[in-house]
Order: C-alpha cells, then structure tokens, then sequence
DNA sequence: TTCAGGGGTGAAATCCTTTTCAGCGGCAGG
DNA sequence: CCTGCCGCTGAAAAGGATTTCACCCCTGAA
C-alpha cells in the first residue's frame, strides 16, 4: 500500500559506505570525491529524499521560518509577506504563513506550533499589544522578530512605521485642506498602530486648536476590516453634527468608509477622507484617495533581513527599524465644499 | 544563555512516574486519575510544551496541513484559505500557508517541504496543471486535495468549480446583451482553469454563430495578474476592429482590464466587461460589475472537509467535487452603445 | 627515521517522544 | 482456591538523521 520510505541507511547500504558518511555527503562534510559521487547516484536511483523531521529533531532546529500575520485578507499583509519570501528565497529556509485573524488564541496556537516544530525563526505581526506572548520563544532563543504592531515588554527585533508620526501628518494636512470636524476611525484596542494613528491624530488637533481639544466624540474604535469601518463611519454621520472629513487608520476600513458615505450620498472631497495604508487596487476608486502610504512590501524584507542576520550573527543588541510613512496628496482631500463656497 | 528545554523526562522524574505514563497523560491513554493530576501540576509547574519533532518523528506524521496557493495576493485565494482554516479549526491540526506565486519551482520545493516534514495533508491548487507533480506524496500515502486547479494524472480527491460551464453562460450573457465582437483575457497555458475557461467561451461562440467561429484573434493568454490584464486589454483595444467586450478569465486581471479601458476613455457598458470571479471590494467599482460568482470560501472548506475525511476515512474511491458558479449581472454588460442607439 | 597533523571514515551516541511488551495486582467467575 | 482477564505501569525499542569520537593512513617537517 504506502510505498517503503527510502532513509539515510538504505543509501548507505546501497554506495557501500556507512550512514555517516551520506550524511556527509548531503550536508558538505569531507567526503572523496569518488564515494560523494557513488552516494549521489545510489541516492537519485532509489528516490531518496531526506526526512526534515529527523534532522529537525537532530539538529534542534528546523530549516522552516513561520510569518504570523493577524488577517491574510488585507492586502498590506500580503504584500508583506512577498517582502518576507523574497528576502527568504536566497537561502535554504522555507517560509510558512500563519493567519491569526485578529484572534489571540489563533494566535497563541501559532506560536506555540512555531516553538514545538523547533522553527528556525518567527516574524510576527502581532494580534495584541498586551496579550501576545513571545516570552518562551525567546526564552528558548528562536529568533523573532516584530514586524507592524509591537508586543509590549518583548524582547525583540522590531519593524515598523512612524504610525505617530503618519497620524499626525494625514490629520494635518485633513487640517490644512480647511476640514474642521475631522474624525478617526481607528482600529481596536490593544493593538499598538491603532494606538499610534490615534496619538498622531490627536496631537496634530491638539497643536491646531490647544490643549482643549481632546474631544473623542469623533473617535470611533473598529476592527481594521471594511464592516467595522462602514459601522464606525455611519455612526459618524448620524451625529447631530457630522464631521466633514475623516482619518481612517487602515486600508480595509476605508473601504467601508467608502461604502457608508455613499450611502449617504456623500462623496470625498466633500467630505475628507484619507486612508492610512494604500486602499488596494486603488486605481478603481473615483476619486483618486489621498493616503499615507505604507513600505508594507520594505516591512516584510526588512524584518526578513532582520531575522537572518540575527539567525547566524548571534548576540548583538536588540534594534528596532523604523520605515517612513509618506503622504499621498490626491482628489479625496481637496478641501470641503463650505470652503470651496465661502 | 539558552533556557534548558523541558522534556517528558523532566517531568516524568518530577512528578514520581515513567515517561511513558507522562506521555499517556497527554495522549489520552489509561491513568490513574490521582497520578494524572501529579503529572499535570508537574507539567504545569516546568512550562512543558511536548516538542512536536520528536512526536512527529516517531508517529511518522505531524499535525500540520499545508495550503499550498499560486498567489497570496489574489483575494480569492486568501478567501480559499480561511475556507480551509475554518474548517480545520474544529480539529487539532494546524493550517500553514505556502504561497507558490505560480512558480513550478517554488511550488516543487514546498511539496518537499510537505513531505519532508511529514505533514498531515497537503492541499493545493497547482501552478500548472503538468508539471506539479503529486507523485511523491500520494506515493507515501499522504492525503492531498486538489483544489480550484487540477494537475493532469493525479490520483486525488478533487473540488473545482464548473469553468467550462461558467465561461459558457458568460460568454452566452455577453451575446444576449447585444455584443458581437467578443475578447476573451484568458490565464496563462497550462493551468487548467485558464483553458476551461477559454473552451466555455469557445463553446458559447461556436454555438451563436456556427462551426467557423474559432477565430483566437481576440484571444489572449495572460497570467493571472493585474498588469496582464492591462497588457492583454491594451493590444485588443489597438486592433484594427477592437472587440465591443470582453470575458476575462479571472478577478485581478479584471482589475487590468478596467485600467485599460480608461486610459482608453472607455467604460463600461459601452464596452462589456465580464469577470470570472468577483472583483475584490467590487463595491468601489462603478458601474458596477457582471461577474461569474465563485464559491471561493466554500472551495476551501470543502477541501478541507475531503482532506479530513480522506485522513481517517481510509481507501474509498477518489472523488471530485464540482461546484457552481452562479452568473451575477449588473451594469457593465448592460450593452453596448451601437446597439442602443439603432 | 620519527613525530605531528590532518583528511577521510565508521561505530555509536544523541535528539525526544510514542508504543510495544511484559509484569503486577486486583477482581470476577468457575 | 484457582484461573483468566483487565487496568495500570515502566523498561526498552523505535523512528531517521547528525555529530562526536576514535582510528587509520598519509604527508610534511624536524
């Protein structure tokens, strides 16, 4: 039935020589040419491949790399995950993906799977500030690295944007295209990005008009997917004084900020919206959407390099990369229509 | 430096048993339940977590599946994927993703991977439909699905979607709506969705204006990817009779084809346009689009759902599953523009 | 000529868990 | 009272690779 699985003895057997050294042979060890190439060929005529397992359990280390990403349906995670592969693709180790959704038990499942099959490494975008645990990674010295959202207290390398930074620009420049009531819709909290927009966006309000402007009315909380942004957006327009532009930290809700003021029969730049994160396949949405754009693909390779280096470079301390956020001024910004009338 | 790692025999030895009994703790096998307890409490005390190589290497498989997609960018796949996921979720195996971005070569080495590892169940959809090669692992016995695309000769359960049929009743809609000059963007040579496709489309035409309609000069082959799209669209609007629309083989080249259409300073429905597979957050796009819908969440789950049952199931026949796609029409097949006006 | 060193090799230990096997003790039935 | 069976347990084997260690042989230097 299950055809006989070919091992390192067979091969052995079969060349003559001892399991040692076909081992040798396969791993660059120092072997006689003449046996190396008896091995080889005994090897391909009986359709040996080696068994990871085996060598994992060996070596205490597989030749596999997890990337850990919160929603595999959001266009800037998949992006990310070229950056990682590409980044991966120039040495022997394979990436795998692993989709959290948002959910810390997913999550905590992944983990603890990246550290029972022994992986050679672990990039994680993680699912929560606070609850996300990457202590007994570390504590067993699998390289990890936090790419996008941060872990607090981890001991890690990190990538990530200037997301306060990104804030504060993109509710500036909401600002300074003459929009007043400009809202967030941000995402949950407990994840650190959220937090970060949100911090920028208050301080750009805060700088513009003083310290008394911390009103969170136009604050709303979501989920980073397109349902929580069209909810968030429509409780936004049922206010008794709507905002007449909108900060929206990430891609997906946007698109259901979208869908919501369209439903009202509102389009930008009558009312502001600007995106953190590119909207994907952008080029179908009229009007052109401002945004700050995101190096999701640089975060990916970036965090890729990261982990490499610290997989054969050893003890070096810890560092955290921040990759600049640039802003993306087009049609949907353009200023509100009170202004254009006034 | 390195945190020593608790095996069953630490805490075996801690809590007074064998390590086999510690063992039969955590695999259900018979315990006293006084001697359980200890067992737990010990486990508990050390922070044991079994190292999973060790099992799989001694149980000849882990409890790992392997997803294996053309394009982690595509939304249709990634929605293929938290199919798969859901439905694995209710057991206690784990979901990677591998992303093999129609690379026969990428995907030859995570078929490797699969079988190296040992994991539980491969499913796939295959980057051509010749080369990807499944013999190793059915050889071994390891379940595998195909799934979306099916790769010639192999011996496995199968879930697809009806694609002649549907580039049938697509290319049929086109005609009825009043479109004479039909394009057709197929995928690239070799994947077995891209010629079904292609042979519906065929079909319907054959069909409406006889035997002497297989003219491919409003075929093209593309790869499955927005910019194909793009290209595919820009040569067919530079013929000298450029069609009137258009059946496009899959989502994101719709996306291309659109592109293309306005630079071109056409729109829909002027020119038709019909995508096979619903173009992701469609609900941006204006007009809004027809589209041959795809069970896309529901391949994936009833993928899985063969995969599981082939796992403890045992030898019953290969089957494959055929599921419908259902014809959406909406604005942008609404005609064409000559036929308005005669 | 002798000795040190190094390349090439195989036997055996090692990685950690699961599973088989044999043994022990207790209980039920004859 | 004896036998048979069943539940529970631990010792030991098994799974397949890598790696250590000891050894042999050969070369080059003293």
């Amino acid at each position: 039935m299950r055809a006989q699985v070919v091992t390192i003895q067979d091969v052995a057997r079969a060349a003559g020589v001892s399991p040692a050294t076909v081992s040798r042979v396969f791993n660059g060890g120092n072997v006689t040419p003449a046996r190396a190439q008896s091995v080889q060929r005994a090897a391909a005529a009986l359709g040996f491949a080696p068994n990871r397992v085996a060598r994992s359990l060996r070596k205490q280390r597989s030749s596999v790399i997890a990337l850990i990403i919160p929603d595999i349906e959001n266009p800037f995670f998949t992006s990310l995950a070229r950056g990682v592969e590409d980044a991966a693709q120039r040495t022997s180790l394979s990436v795998v993906l692993c989709n959290s959704d948002e959910d810390t038990e997913k999550e905590r499942r992944y983990l603890e799977v990246a550290l029972g099959e022994q992986m050679a490494g672990v990039i994680v975008a993680a699912a929560s500030r606070d609850e996300t645990d990457l202590g007994p990674l570390t504590a067993r010295g699998v390289p990890v690295v936090a790419v996008d959202r941060r872990p607090r207290d981890a001991e890690v390398d990190a990538v990530r944007v200037d997301d306060h930074h990104g804030g504060e620009v993109a509710t500036r420049h909401l600002l300074q295209a003459g929009y007043r009531r400009i809202a967030c819709v941000t995402g949950p909290e407990g994840a650190s990005t959220s937090e970060e927009r949100l911090a920028g966006y208050r301080a750009a309000l805060t700088a513009a008009k003083g310290a008394g402007a911390s009103d969170d009315s136009y604050v709303r909380h979501a989920d980073f997917r397109v349902e929580g942004g069209r909810a968030a957006m429509r409780e936004l327009l049922s206010l008794p004084e709507p905002p007449d532009a909108v900060f929206v930290a990430n891609n997906l809700m946007t698109i259901g900020v979208l869908d919501a003021l369209r439903e009202a029969g509102r389009t930008p730049p009558d009312v502001g919206v600007l995106s953190f994160g590119d909207v994907p396949w952008a080029s179908l949405v009229r009007p052109s959407l401002s945004a700050v754009e995101l190096p999701s693909y640089e975060l990916g390779r970036t965090a890729a390099e990261l982990l490499l280096q610290r997989m054969d470079g050893g003890a070096a301390p810890l560092q955290t990369v921040v990759l600049r956020t640039t802003l993306q001024v087009r049609e949907s910004t353009g200023g509100p229509a009170a202004a254009r009338g006034a």
